[in-house]
DNA sequence: CGAGTTTGACCTGCGC
DNA sequence: GCGCAGGTCAAACTCG
Protein backbone atom coordinates (compact mmCIF):
# COMPACT_ATOMS: atom_id res chain seq x y z
CA UNK A 1 0.00 0.00 0.00
CA UNK A 2 2.83 2.75 1.45
CA UNK A 3 4.73 2.78 -2.23
CA UNK A 4 7.13 5.62 -0.66
CA UNK A 5 6.93 7.69 2.07
CA UNK A 6 9.87 10.56 2.79
CA UNK A 7 9.34 13.22 4.99
CA UNK A 8 11.11 16.69 4.51
CA UNK A 9 14.01 16.68 6.52
CA UNK A 10 14.41 18.13 9.95
CA UNK A 11 16.77 20.00 11.19
CA UNK A 12 17.43 20.16 15.50
CA UNK A 13 19.91 21.51 17.68
CA UNK A 14 21.55 19.08 20.27
CA UNK A 15 22.55 20.41 23.45
CA UNK A 16 25.96 21.26 22.29
CA UNK A 17 24.50 23.22 19.29
CA UNK A 18 25.60 20.74 16.76
CA UNK A 19 22.83 20.37 13.98
CA UNK A 20 21.51 17.04 13.36
CA UNK A 21 19.62 15.77 10.47
CA UNK A 22 16.44 13.37 10.47
CA UNK A 23 15.18 11.69 7.71
CA UNK A 24 12.21 8.92 7.87
CA UNK A 25 11.67 7.11 5.11
CA UNK A 26 9.19 4.43 4.09
CA UNK A 27 9.83 2.59 0.96
CA UNK A 28 7.99 -0.69 -0.31
CA UNK A 29 7.88 -0.69 -3.88
CA UNK A 30 7.61 -4.68 -3.15
CA UNK A 31 4.73 -3.47 -1.11
CA UNK A 32 6.59 -4.22 1.81
CA UNK A 33 6.92 -0.60 3.86
CA UNK A 34 9.69 -0.31 6.08
CA UNK A 35 11.32 2.82 7.79
CA UNK A 36 14.56 4.30 8.79
CA UNK A 37 15.87 6.81 10.79
CA UNK A 38 18.83 8.55 9.58
CA UNK A 39 20.01 11.27 11.83
CA UNK A 40 22.84 12.45 9.19
CA UNK A 41 25.80 11.61 11.51
CA UNK A 42 27.01 9.51 8.57
CA UNK A 43 30.57 9.71 7.67
CA UNK A 44 32.66 12.47 9.73
CA UNK A 45 32.87 15.25 7.42
CA UNK A 46 35.87 17.59 8.66
CA UNK A 47 36.09 21.03 7.83
CA UNK A 48 37.63 21.92 4.49
CA UNK A 49 40.69 23.89 6.69
CA UNK A 50 41.56 20.83 8.82
CA UNK A 51 45.65 21.11 9.25
CA UNK A 52 46.26 17.48 7.94
CA UNK A 53 49.82 18.64 7.05
CA UNK A 54 50.17 19.89 10.61
CA UNK A 55 52.13 17.58 11.94
CA UNK A 56 54.90 17.75 9.82
CA UNK A 57 55.37 21.06 10.51
CA UNK A 58 57.56 21.10 13.45
CA UNK A 59 55.94 25.25 14.43
CA UNK A 60 52.87 23.14 15.44
CA UNK A 61 53.71 20.18 16.89
CA UNK A 62 51.40 21.62 19.91
CA UNK A 63 48.80 23.01 17.75
CA UNK A 64 48.51 19.61 16.14
CA UNK A 65 48.41 17.76 19.78
CA UNK A 66 45.19 19.81 20.73
CA UNK A 67 43.71 18.98 17.03
CA UNK A 68 44.35 15.49 17.39
CA UNK A 69 42.20 15.62 20.49
CA UNK A 70 39.84 17.28 19.22
CA UNK A 71 39.75 15.29 16.62
CA UNK A 72 39.32 12.08 18.70
CA UNK A 73 36.80 13.86 21.01
CA UNK A 74 34.51 14.50 17.54
CA UNK A 75 35.36 10.86 16.54
CA UNK A 76 33.87 9.40 19.82
CA UNK A 77 30.78 11.82 19.73
CA UNK A 78 30.75 10.59 16.40
CA UNK A 79 30.33 6.93 17.33
CA UNK A 80 27.81 7.86 20.00
CA UNK A 81 25.26 9.45 17.92
CA UNK A 82 26.10 6.64 15.48
CA UNK A 83 25.00 4.25 18.40
CA UNK A 84 21.87 6.25 19.12
CA UNK A 85 20.90 6.06 15.03
CA UNK A 86 21.16 2.53 15.56
CA UNK A 87 18.82 2.01 18.57
CA UNK A 88 16.92 4.87 16.83
CA UNK A 89 16.64 2.52 14.03
CA UNK A 90 15.34 -0.51 15.74
CA UNK A 91 13.16 1.38 17.95
CA UNK A 92 11.44 2.61 14.83
CA UNK A 93 11.52 -1.37 13.57
CA UNK A 94 9.91 -2.15 16.40
CA UNK A 95 7.32 0.30 16.14
CA UNK A 96 6.24 -0.41 12.86
CA UNK A 97 6.07 -4.15 13.65
CA UNK A 98 3.50 -3.48 16.32
CA UNK A 99 1.72 -1.41 13.80
CA UNK A 100 1.76 -3.98 10.96
CA UNK A 101 0.55 -6.50 13.90
CA UNK A 102 -2.11 -4.03 15.04
CA UNK A 103 -3.47 -3.23 12.10
CA UNK A 104 -3.59 -6.40 10.50
CA UNK A 105 -5.62 -7.67 13.74
CA UNK A 106 -8.06 -4.67 12.80
CA UNK A 107 -8.74 -5.62 9.26
CA UNK A 108 -9.51 -9.18 10.22
CA UNK A 109 -11.68 -7.99 12.94
CA UNK A 110 -13.63 -5.41 10.08
CA UNK A 111 -13.63 -8.47 7.42
CA UNK A 112 -15.20 -11.14 9.65
CA UNK A 113 -17.74 -8.16 11.33
CA UNK A 114 -20.87 -7.31 10.92
CA UNK A 115 -22.33 -9.64 7.93
CA UNK A 116 -20.31 -12.37 8.40
CA UNK A 117 -20.77 -12.98 12.10
CA UNK A 118 -24.31 -12.52 11.81
CA UNK A 119 -24.83 -10.75 14.88
CA UNK A 120 -27.86 -8.74 12.91
CA UNK A 121 -31.01 -10.95 13.46
CA UNK A 122 -31.45 -12.86 10.06
CA UNK A 123 -34.64 -13.18 9.81
CA UNK A 124 -35.36 -9.81 10.50
CA UNK A 125 -32.45 -8.13 8.28
CA UNK A 126 -33.88 -5.59 6.40
CA UNK A 127 -32.41 -6.04 2.34
CA UNK A 128 -29.18 -5.53 2.37
CA UNK A 129 -26.73 -3.85 0.27
CA UNK A 130 -24.13 -5.34 -2.06
CA UNK A 131 -21.35 -3.36 -0.89
CA UNK A 132 -17.81 -2.87 -1.91
CA UNK A 133 -15.08 -2.56 0.43
CA UNK A 134 -11.87 -0.53 0.08
CA UNK A 135 -9.31 -0.59 2.72
CA UNK A 136 -7.27 2.11 2.77
CA UNK A 137 -4.88 2.17 5.91
CA UNK A 138 -6.48 3.09 8.87
CA UNK A 139 -9.87 3.66 7.22
CA UNK A 140 -11.85 0.94 5.15
CA UNK A 141 -14.55 2.22 2.81
CA UNK A 142 -17.14 -0.02 1.18
CA UNK A 143 -19.48 1.40 -2.04
CA UNK A 144 -22.62 0.17 -3.99
CA UNK A 145 -23.77 1.66 -6.71
CA UNK A 146 -26.79 1.29 -5.41
CA UNK A 147 -28.67 0.39 -8.00
CA UNK A 148 -32.13 -0.79 -7.10
CA UNK A 149 -32.81 -4.85 -7.80
CA UNK A 150 -36.36 -4.78 -6.93
CA UNK A 151 -38.95 -6.50 -9.19
CA UNK A 152 -40.99 -3.84 -10.78
CA UNK A 153 -43.53 -3.05 -11.55
CA UNK A 154 -47.03 -3.21 -12.47
CA UNK A 155 -49.43 -0.59 -14.01
CA UNK A 156 -51.71 -0.83 -11.74
CA UNK A 157 -49.39 0.77 -9.04
CA UNK A 158 -49.67 4.89 -7.99
CA UNK A 159 -47.16 7.24 -9.71
CA UNK A 160 -46.18 8.35 -6.51
CA UNK A 161 -45.25 4.14 -4.85
CA UNK A 162 -42.93 3.94 -8.30
CA UNK A 163 -41.46 7.80 -7.90
CA UNK A 164 -40.74 6.18 -4.48
CA UNK A 165 -39.17 3.12 -5.75
CA UNK A 166 -36.80 4.56 -7.55
CA UNK A 167 -33.45 3.52 -7.84
CA UNK A 168 -31.53 4.01 -4.61
CA UNK A 169 -29.06 6.74 -4.04
CA UNK A 170 -25.11 5.60 -4.38
CA UNK A 171 -24.29 4.63 -1.16
CA UNK A 172 -20.69 4.27 0.82
CA UNK A 173 -19.43 3.30 3.98
CA UNK A 174 -16.03 4.27 5.94
CA UNK A 175 -15.03 3.00 9.06
CA UNK A 176 -12.95 5.82 10.93
CA UNK A 177 -11.09 5.00 13.97
CA UNK A 178 -11.44 7.58 16.53
CA UNK A 179 -10.87 7.58 20.28
CA UNK A 180 -13.17 5.03 22.21
CA UNK A 181 -14.18 7.80 24.98
CA UNK A 182 -14.99 9.97 22.60
CA UNK A 183 -19.18 10.19 22.28
CA UNK A 184 -19.63 12.32 20.24
CA UNK A 185 -20.85 10.64 16.38
CA UNK A 186 -18.73 13.72 14.51
CA UNK A 187 -16.78 11.77 11.01
CA UNK A 188 -15.03 14.92 9.68
CA UNK A 189 -15.29 14.60 6.23
CA UNK A 190 -15.42 18.30 5.18
CA UNK A 191 -19.04 18.16 4.39
CA UNK A 192 -21.63 20.46 6.15
CA UNK A 193 -24.11 18.26 8.09
CA UNK A 194 -27.13 18.80 9.89
CA UNK A 195 -28.32 16.16 12.30
CA UNK A 196 -32.30 15.16 12.16
CA UNK A 197 -32.50 11.74 14.04
CA UNK A 198 -30.81 9.41 16.53
CA UNK A 199 -32.13 5.62 16.83
CA UNK A 200 -30.76 3.09 18.90
CA UNK A 201 -30.99 0.11 16.55
CA UNK A 202 -31.35 -3.84 17.52
CA UNK A 203 -27.71 -5.06 16.71
CA UNK A 204 -25.57 -2.22 18.09
CA UNK A 205 -25.95 -0.67 21.52
CA UNK A 206 -24.93 2.30 20.58
CA UNK A 207 -27.34 5.11 18.78
CA UNK A 208 -26.87 5.33 15.11
CA UNK A 209 -27.57 9.42 14.16
CA UNK A 210 -29.05 10.43 11.00
CA UNK A 211 -27.53 13.92 9.11
CA UNK A 212 -28.69 15.54 5.77
CA UNK A 213 -26.32 17.43 4.41
CA UNK A 214 -26.35 21.32 5.19
CA UNK A 215 -24.03 23.37 3.01
CA UNK A 216 -26.93 23.14 0.19
CA UNK A 217 -30.03 23.12 0.37
CA UNK A 218 -31.10 21.24 -2.01
CA UNK A 219 -28.34 18.51 -1.26
CA UNK A 220 -30.04 14.99 -1.42
CA UNK A 221 -26.91 13.07 0.09
CA UNK A 222 -27.93 12.22 4.06
CA UNK A 223 -25.44 10.29 6.07
CA UNK A 224 -25.36 7.76 9.16
CA UNK A 225 -23.08 7.52 11.57
CA UNK A 226 -22.36 4.82 14.17
CA UNK A 227 -20.11 3.46 16.20
CA UNK A 228 -18.86 -0.29 15.42
CA UNK A 229 -20.83 -2.86 17.69
CA UNK A 230 -17.41 -4.71 17.73
CA UNK A 231 -15.13 -1.75 18.12
CA UNK A 232 -15.99 1.37 19.25
CA UNK A 233 -13.24 2.97 18.88
CA UNK A 234 -14.22 2.64 15.40
CA UNK A 235 -17.24 5.08 14.02
CA UNK A 236 -18.97 3.68 10.62
CA UNK A 237 -20.33 6.11 8.00
CA UNK A 238 -22.51 5.46 5.77
CA UNK A 239 -22.81 8.01 3.19
CA UNK A 240 -26.42 7.34 0.66
CA UNK A 241 -26.59 9.79 -2.27
CA UNK A 242 -24.87 11.93 -4.03
CA UNK A 243 -23.70 15.71 -3.53
CA UNK A 244 -24.72 18.02 -5.83
CA UNK A 245 -22.47 20.94 -4.91
CA UNK A 246 -18.71 20.82 -4.60
CA UNK A 247 -16.59 20.31 -1.61
CA UNK A 248 -16.61 22.77 0.91
CA UNK A 249 -12.77 22.17 1.15
CA UNK A 250 -12.22 23.49 -2.91
CA UNK A 251 -12.80 26.82 -1.05
CA UNK A 252 -10.26 26.54 1.53
CA UNK A 253 -7.55 24.51 0.03
CA UNK A 254 -5.21 25.64 2.87
CA UNK A 255 -6.29 22.86 4.83
CA UNK A 256 -4.11 20.02 3.64
CA UNK A 257 -7.06 18.80 0.80
CA UNK A 258 -6.03 17.60 -2.41
CA UNK A 259 -4.72 20.67 -4.20
CA UNK A 260 -5.95 19.14 -8.21
CA UNK A 261 -9.34 18.37 -7.45
CA UNK A 262 -9.51 15.29 -8.87
CA UNK A 263 -8.86 13.14 -5.90
CA UNK A 264 -11.14 14.17 -2.97
CA UNK A 265 -8.93 13.27 0.14
CA UNK A 266 -7.31 15.04 2.84
CA UNK A 267 -5.26 14.52 5.79
CA UNK A 268 -5.54 15.05 9.43
CA UNK A 269 -3.58 14.28 12.12
CA UNK A 270 -5.41 13.90 15.99
CA UNK A 271 -4.42 12.70 19.04
CA UNK A 272 -5.28 9.18 18.11
CA UNK A 273 -2.77 9.38 15.18
CA UNK A 274 -2.87 10.26 11.17
CA UNK A 275 -5.84 10.47 9.88
CA UNK A 276 -6.62 10.11 5.87
CA UNK A 277 -10.30 10.90 4.83
CA UNK A 278 -11.65 10.06 1.33
CA UNK A 279 -14.36 11.21 0.03
CA UNK A 280 -16.10 8.81 -1.74
CA UNK A 281 -19.68 10.50 -2.54
CA UNK A 282 -17.57 12.73 -4.73
CA UNK A 283 -17.98 12.01 -8.14
CA UNK A 284 -14.88 12.01 -8.78
CA UNK A 285 -14.39 8.48 -7.86
CA UNK A 286 -16.95 6.87 -10.22
CA UNK A 287 -18.35 3.24 -8.83
CA UNK A 288 -17.94 -0.48 -9.92
CA UNK A 289 -14.39 -0.24 -8.83
CA UNK A 290 -12.83 2.26 -10.47
CA UNK A 291 -12.41 4.28 -7.13
CA UNK A 292 -10.13 1.34 -5.84
CA UNK A 293 -8.48 1.54 -9.22
CA UNK A 294 -8.14 5.18 -8.30
CA UNK A 295 -6.21 4.17 -4.66
CA UNK A 296 -4.12 1.99 -6.32
CA UNK A 297 -2.78 4.36 -9.08
CA UNK A 298 0.56 5.49 -8.55
CA UNK A 299 -0.55 8.67 -8.85
CA UNK A 300 -3.34 8.36 -6.06
CA UNK A 301 -0.20 7.01 -3.81
CA UNK A 302 1.86 9.94 -4.83
CA UNK A 303 -0.60 12.44 -3.58
CA UNK A 304 -1.22 10.66 -0.66
CA UNK A 305 2.39 10.35 0.06
CA UNK A 306 2.82 14.30 -0.43
CA UNK A 307 -0.10 14.79 1.77
CA UNK A 308 0.73 12.68 4.44
CA UNK A 309 4.83 14.33 4.64
CA UNK A 310 3.42 17.66 3.91
CA UNK A 311 0.42 17.21 7.17
CA UNK A 312 3.12 15.82 9.16
CA UNK A 313 6.07 18.17 8.80
CA UNK A 314 3.23 20.87 9.29
CA UNK A 315 1.76 19.71 12.27
CA UNK A 316 4.02 21.07 15.29
CA UNK A 317 3.02 18.15 17.56
CA UNK A 318 4.77 15.80 15.74
CA UNK A 319 8.02 17.79 15.68
CA UNK A 320 8.03 18.94 18.93
CA UNK A 321 7.76 14.78 20.11
CA UNK A 322 10.22 13.99 17.06
CA UNK A 323 12.79 16.26 18.39
CA UNK A 324 12.24 15.47 22.29
CA UNK A 325 12.71 12.04 21.85
CA UNK A 326 15.62 12.73 19.77
CA UNK A 327 16.62 15.10 22.64
CA UNK A 328 15.81 12.47 25.21
CA UNK A 329 18.15 9.59 23.96
CA UNK A 330 20.87 12.14 22.97
CA UNK A 331 20.65 13.17 26.91
CA UNK A 332 21.12 9.75 28.11
CA UNK A 333 24.42 9.60 26.81
CA UNK A 334 25.47 13.29 26.92
CA UNK A 335 28.78 14.90 24.74
CA UNK A 336 31.85 14.34 27.22
C1' DC B 1 -33.32 35.38 17.65
C1' DG B 2 -31.79 32.08 14.46
C1' DA B 3 -29.50 27.80 13.73
C1' DG B 4 -28.60 23.40 15.30
C1' DT B 5 -29.69 19.41 18.45
C1' DT B 6 -32.63 16.33 21.06
C1' DT B 7 -36.19 13.14 21.45
C1' DG B 8 -40.74 11.07 21.36
C1' DA B 9 -44.17 10.11 17.94
C1' DC B 10 -45.20 8.64 13.61
C1' DC B 11 -44.42 6.37 9.03
C1' DT B 12 -42.94 2.59 6.20
C1' DG B 13 -41.04 -1.81 4.73
C1' DC B 14 -40.44 -6.50 5.66
C1' DG B 15 -41.09 -11.14 7.58
C1' DC B 16 -44.20 -14.26 9.60
C1' DG C 1 -52.93 -8.33 9.03
C1' DC C 2 -49.78 -7.83 12.71
C1' DG C 3 -45.64 -6.77 14.92
C1' DC C 4 -41.00 -5.36 14.71
C1' DA C 5 -37.33 -2.37 13.50
C1' DG C 6 -35.30 1.30 10.79
C1' DG C 7 -36.03 5.86 9.17
C1' DT C 8 -38.13 10.53 9.39
C1' DC C 9 -40.69 14.37 11.32
C1' DA C 10 -41.32 18.20 14.13
C1' DA C 11 -41.95 20.45 18.59
C1' DA C 12 -39.17 21.57 22.36
C1' DC C 13 -34.88 22.77 23.82
C1' DT C 14 -30.03 24.65 23.78
C1' DC C 15 -26.49 27.65 22.53
C1' DG C 16 -23.95 31.44 20.60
Amino acid sequence: MLAFLSLDTHRYLIPDNQPVCCTINGVGADGSPSLSLDLGVGPLRLPEHTPRKLQTNPMHVERSASFKDEAEDLEAKLNRMSEENKKLNEMLGSMYADYSTLRSQLFDLMSTSPKEKGLVSPSRKRKSESLETISFDDMTYERTDGISNRVESTSREDPCKRFREDPKPKISKAYVKTDPSDTTLVVKDGYQWRKYGQKVTRDNPSPRAYFRCSFAPSCPVKKKVQRSAEDTSIIVATYEGEHNHVHPSQTELAHGSCHNGSLPCSVSINSSGPTITLDLTQQGLSPGGSASREIESPEFQRLLVEQMASSLTRDPNFTAALATAIFGRILQHPPA
